[in-house]
DNA sequence: GAGCAAAACGGACCACAGTCCACTTCTATT
DNA sequence: AATAGAAGTGGACTGTGGTCCGTTTTGCTC
């Protein structure tokens, strides 16, 4: 019996068995790697030898290094779209849109903090860090719309993720010598400015 | 005669003539070599050879290739702050804040698509980056001040700052598709929601 | 002008991302 | 089970940013 038949994934041209066994290799010791040399500190050369591969199975894999980087990215990445897609308000369905957009703005803030090497390392992938992105605009655009927002949504949603972008927060916690707590709390202001228009 | 000490350039040690010569050699060989290959065309060894110096020595001058693309900025960068101290309204000083931040906005929006490329690859290089953020921020924040704005000016002049970086720009213009007019259009819609509170 | 220390120079050298292609391993088909 | 060809593999190779250090230039002092 072969199990990929149960799972008729359309469209995505299935992955050869050893390559599957391959990329998951790879991503554990990547994972490793990070957690012991930085992200910094993993090379593709050091991560082929690590996982007893050659170089050109890696880029095979996952096309570059951002991309081997948006892929370690995917499980948080995933858990969080999940959280706000049907996870406990506020953050998930059920609250009033304006706690649920307050509630994004923070957790999104928290998150990318939290993984900010890892997402600055995964700049320049294709893809996936689109994705990423497209994902937040279009919640925030909606969660606009809901609140009955006028003007062009699109931008007003932009301009609202744009001061929570790595770059910026980097800035503002690094060299401005901010605290996260401060940033949130300037960001909802930020937010309700944007709403009542 | 040494002109030199008619220009007693305190603080910055001066630089041996020599030295002097090579850099101004060099950035017009940068100049050319953006003309003729763009931005990423420009390797430190072709720049190294075409200007007849060793490749040391550009490391020497310029640090890394971002503070290379950061000293080619460095004109037009001073030239719009110029614009913005002194020159005619409403970008300089004369016209009403209000109209000031607004012409702001744009006249950024213009320069940073313009040197878009250029910026990007700046990107990195102390000093001279977080120079030109510093003078915009403080400007924002001035305007802010003068519009009488209540919160916390330094993150509201941050998060209008943020939608202008070159990434959002280009991402807007180049995967959304949308016209820099309209982008234009949504700054000038932020900017009143967050003066107005 | 001679001497000297500091500054600048240049190019060999290193590390790392990414490419290439001859070779191996899978898997669908019969 | 045999087979063909598609998919995957590995490691030598390339291009580029960046470092290092022995040599050269500069300009100050006497």
């Amino acid at each position: 019996m072969d199990e990929r038949c149960l799972l008729p994934v359309l469209g995505q041209p299935t992955e050869r068995r050893d390559a599957a066994r391959n990329r998951q290799v790879l991503l554990e010791a990547a994972h490793e790697l990070v957690g012991r040399c930085g992200v910094d500190g993993v090379t593709m050369d050091a991560l082929a030898h690590r996982a007893g591969v050659g170089k050109g199975t890696v880029f095979r894999r996952f096309g570059s290094r951002a991309g081997l980087m948006a892929a370690l990215l995917n499980h948080s990445e995933t858990d969080w779209q999940a959280q706000v897609i049907s996870g406990p308000p506020p953050l998930g369905p059920g609250a009033p849109p304006m706690e649920r957009l307050l509630a994004f703005g923070r957790s999104r803030l928290e998150t990318n903090l939290t993984h900010a090497d890892l997402i600055e390392a995964a700049d320049g992938a294709v893809g996936r860090p689109y994705a990423a992105y497209s994902f937040a605009a279009t919640h925030v655009r909606h969660l606009l719309g809901e609140l009955g927002v006028r003007g062009d949504i699109a931008l007003l949603a932009t301009a609202l993720l744009a001061p929570l972008e790595v770059v910026i927060l980097r800035h503002q916690t690094t060299i401005e010598g901010m605290d996260a707590e401060r940033v949130a709390a300037g960001w909802a202001d930020l937010a309700r400015r944007v709403v009542a228009g």
